[in-house]
DNA sequence: GCCGTTTTCGGCCCGACTGTTTTCAGTCG
């Protein structure tokens, strides 16, 4: 059973008791270990195994035993009891916005309503406007977001939603009446995949600007239109919301609707200690004489420091010890776009990009960069039209001569060439015959041959890690955001094993890849692995992905150092150079 | 159910909006 598959067991739990009408602090407490779990780095059954479940913030004593039962049964008595009273199928309703635990409660103790069918056919019948706190008005509203629903309300990519809260904001911006305005959520924690946009601005005339935004024609519905509050959906059926604050409150409305939930959380909970309260107006006293004094609010940095701490980049704000590092002071100094000075994975001709090698160099120049690598398929891949030997030589001496007209038009910028080499069945690394010298670092990969056995996959990756060949491991876990799961694999066996060889793990910034994710990269570097931040362009309009693997980065806790794309020629060099003897 | 720089018991973040209510519960973030 995976972590994600624990994760969903608890989870299915926690909306269980929440119909079951249970104590609500102890389904919060399934909650934040369903939160704990999904982002754990390493395997639970790892966890359990050496008794350190327990050490894991969030799950007690009860958790744990759940959480062991899960892995060596494949269920839980406490599940097995709950759906002994409530159909399993009634989880599923629960997805429906604006339909929670107590109505879903209410339709199949009343009516013995437990599919979202039923429901839907409960609701065009009129037959729930009968029931306690149901009207008309509820069954409508039913309706339309069982039709939402349907539509299929899956998360969206961050590449793809970014530039969609950018322009927004931009608009915002442009209101005569609007001082302020900032994108948040997890847009601003930049999360790798975004739900719903949150917009934030501030404005001396709030309910001016909310009545402005919620006629504006992208907005395709409206679902919510108050005075410092709009939300509806754009085509597609992404949920936009947009709070108006006044500009006093405009830093801690940023802060609050940053998120992450449990981060703030754990900032209220600081709050109280210090006989203060925060809400998305400002951080005010709470003690009983000065009740109301506001402290702070204008700016995010404000509301950090009335709690004693730094401000915290939001990337960080994940409840994953960010605080108690605030605290310390030891926030790492996370890495930025700027740090990097070259980018070692990306496809031309040769193999299946769309551009020469000269216009990849040519665009990365106008990006900034010191230095790149091309490193194109090898030749087993050949759907990817990958490269024989004599495909590489004629690379080799393309890429020399242009490295000698740089040299000519003065400039510093010099091209390495790599390869992307399949990681083949047995291990072994597909470097065509004869050529290994040729290359100034070889990435390996992993594209055929998945095998549903995680120990095998395991074993391939390790030993081509074992081999020396590969400076860089490809997009280790495979993973395709919202469309493929990684292949089963014992991440931390190669994270060992990438550490102990000093091979580098990728992360991959294809917004549709991003790995390694957040958590993992964080792992690795902890486990002292070197990290490779590429984009895998296959044309040079993708060059400028390198933005999300830098947020992905910095949402893993990444220092520039960890990172070899950071460093100088020079020094990278001498590094590929070093592992070669 | 979890947790501890007031605590091993007694707390547990905070507010907007909606729809159904005559003062508030449910849902959401």
């Amino acid at each position: 059973m995976t972590n994600e598959d624990v994760a969903q067991e608890l989870e299915d739990i926690a909306d269980l008791l929440e119909i079951a009408d249970a104590n609500v602090f102890r389904v919060r407490s399934f909650r934040r270990a369903v939160d704990s779990i999904a982002e754990l780095p390493e395997d639970v059954a790892v966890l359990l195994a050496e008794s350190r479940l327990t050490d894991v913030p969030g799950i007690g004593k009860s958790i744990a035993r759940i959480v062991e039962e899960l892995v060596n049964t494949g269920t839980s008595e406490e599940k097995e009891a709950l759906l002994a009273q409530y159909p399993e199928s009634l989880l599923e309703m629960l997805r429906i916005s604006g339909f929670g635990p107590r109505k879903a409660a209410v339709v199949f103790r009343e009516l013995g309503i437990s599919t979202v069918d039923e429901l839907e056919e409960a609701a065009a019948a009129g037959r729930l406007q009968d029931l306690p706190g149901m009207g008309a008005k509820t069954e409508d509203n039913i309706i339309n977001s069982i039709d939402a629903y349907r539509e299929g309300q899956q998360r969206a990519l961050l590449g793809e939603m970014l530039p969609v809260a950018e322009d927004l904001v931009a608009r915002l911006r442009e209101h005569p009446d609007v001082i302020r305005a900032e994108f948040a959520g997890s847009t601003r924690r930049h999360r790798e995949t975004v739900g719903d946009l949150d917009l934030l601005a501030s404005s001396a005339d709030p309910a001016g600007v909310c009545k402005w935004f919620a006629g504006l024609e992208i907005l395709e519905e409206l679902t919510m239109a108050g005075d410092t509050k709009v939300s509806g959906r754009l085509a597609g059926g992404r949920q936009v919301d947009l709070r108006v604050v006044a500009e006093a409150s405009f830093g801690a409305a940023l802060q609050y609707f940053t998120g992450s939930q449990q981060h703030n959380i754990r900032l209220r909970e600081r709050a109280q200690r210090m006989a203060l309260t925060v809400n998305e107006y400002g951080v005010f006293k709470a003690d009983k004489e000065e009740k109301g004094d506001m402290v702070a609010g204008t700016a995010e940095e404000d509301v950090y420091a009335a709690l004693d701490l730094p401000w915290i980049p939001p990337e960080l704000r994940e409840d994953r010890g960010e605080i108690t590092a605030a605290e310390a002071d030891e926030l790492p100094e996370l890495i930025e776009l700027s740090d990097i000075r070259c980018d070692l994975h990306m496809h031309s001709q040769y193999s299946d990009g769309r551009a020469t090698v000269e216009e990849l160099a040519r665009a990365c120049m106008e990006l900034g960069y010191a230095y790149i690598g091309i490193a194109d398929h090898s030749q087993t891949l050949t759907v990817a039209n990958g490269m024989d030997a004599d495909r590489v030589r004629a690379q080799h001496e393309e890429i020399a001569k242009l490295n000698e007209k740089l040299k000519q038009e003065g400039t510093k910028f010099r091209v390495l060439q790599g390869i992307e080499a399949d990681i083949l069945s047995d291990g072994s690394v597909d470097v065509p015959e004869g050529t290994f010298e040729l290359f100034d670092y070889v990435i390996g990969a992993l594209h055929q041959g998945f095998s549903p056995d995680a120990d095998k996959i395991t074993a391939r990756m390790v030993a081509a890690v074992k081999s020396g060949m590969i400076d860089i491991v490809a997009h280790p876990t495979g993973r395709v955001l919202l469309a493929r799961q990684p292949y089963g694999l014992h991440i931390d066996q190669l994270i060992a094993a990438c550490a102990e060889h000093d091979v580098a793990l990728e992360i991959n910034a294809s917004p549709q890849r991003l790995d390694l994710d957040d958590t993992h990269a964080r792992f690795a570097v902890q486990q002292g692995c070197r990290l490779s931040i590429n984009t895998d362009a296959h044309g040079p309009e993708s060059l400028t992905h390198m933005r999300y693997g830098v947020m992905q980065a910095r949402r893993g806790w990444v220092e520039a150092d960890n990172v070899i794309n950071t460093w100088s020629l020079r020094k990278l060099r001498s590094w590929f150079k070093k592992r070669r003897s």
